[in-house]
DNA sequence: ACCTGAACACCGTTCAAGT
DNA sequence: ACCTGAACACCGTTCAAGT
């Protein structure tokens, strides 16, 4: 935690912006966040973010890290508290890949929109959401030795589960589940009926 | 087909506002299409747009909606091409919706990026993605009673066929995907795997 | 080295005015 | 009834200038 007020001169200002930026786009949603307005929210001039981001969808980049890194976190989590359980650790990645989805609606629509122009090849956002998929990949290559998964392409076999998980999330998160499941816990409820029905598809 | 040129005092002006849109969209891509870019693309001044459209999101939806027509046509043209089978029709339909994304990539982000505020109720693109759904809900029917599908809520099953299909979509036009199959028919091979791990779980 | 403020070309929206 | 053009408050980006 960083602390003074009047000025930025002490090279924290990047991450004071990310910051801004990701309680804005909480509280005013995705079109709400222009660069001026995060620097505003920052407490600085207009301009000072080109010191630190090359454009505005480079900010917008390092604001849907925040969102990355906190997705990494929550799937690392389900998976260490199913040791030894691959159905389990399936099952409860989706869960909580899709509830993260669903209380940072904005945050996801930022990271998986489209919004954003990836160009660099070494872009954080993909780095981050290979390492998620190799989480998946590896969640399913103990499965299939386990004998609970069958054999096949791992990489396509977790290829399905990111999609069903990935699209099911989409529809929630843009509100084309609403009349659906109206609640968090119908609509958690309703991704483990569907993740069982893809398990099925892919068990030994 | 309308022609003259010079002025649209003739109420068609909507209409073109929508396919200079959808033609905007598809050169420019999604951040190319300004209300006043399209004002002008359809040869009008920029506050003419205002006479048909609420707003700018209005306009919007009703560029979507020229996706969303093409998506059901192209959803209905697999069903019949598959008449009594509705293990390909299942399959052919999740092809079809994954071919249009990636053909058409900048449209399908503007129909399911959350681009678009869906405020009325009796939206058109609420409408028509009702009507697909309905049209995978009508296949998994007749699946279970030609004993091809298992038994269970129908709706549960169509829609963990939409989101897996949807999910790759999604995966595939934000690009996602692009280390992984390179070409359009590297694209849809793997969609045809990933599908057929799908039915293998949603299966008599 | 880091930030400011004026400047530029754009944007969505409104509204009086034209036909 | 339908469209125009000025006006307003905003936006992303650049650049000389300040400390």
């Amino acid at each position: 935690m960083s602390s003074s007020s009047s000025s930025y001169h002490h090279g924290d200002l990047k991450q004071a912006l990310v910051e801004a930026g990701a309680q804005l786009i909480e509280n005013e949603g995705i079109s709400g966040i222009s660069l001026r307005a995060v620097a505003k929210h920052a407490g600085v001039s207009h301009s000072a973010p080109y010191r630190h981001f090359k454009d505005k969808n480079a900010l917008l980049s390092g604001i849907a890290d925040v969102g990355f890194e906190q997705l990494a976190q929550s799937l690392s989590q389900a998976i260490e508290k199913n040791p030894d359980n691959p159905r389990e650790q399936l099952l409860e990645s989706g869960v909580a890949y899709i509830r993260l989805a669903l209380r940072h609606r904005q945050m996801h629509n930022l990271m998986f929109g489209g919004v954003i122009k990836k160009q660099v090849a070494a872009d954080n956002s993909a780095v981050t959401s290979d390492t998620a998929f190799l989480g998946l990949v590896q969640i399913i290559e103990n499965g299939q030795q386990a004998g609970v998964y069958k054999q096949g392409d791992v990489k396509v076999l977790a290829l399905t589960a990111w999609s069903l998980v990935h699209g099911y999330a989409m529809l929630a998160s843009t509100g084309l589940l609403d009349h659906i499941a109206d609640s968090e816990e119908a609509s958690l409820a309703l991704a483990r009926t569907i993740e069982s029905h893809l398990i099925d598809g892919i068990r030994d």
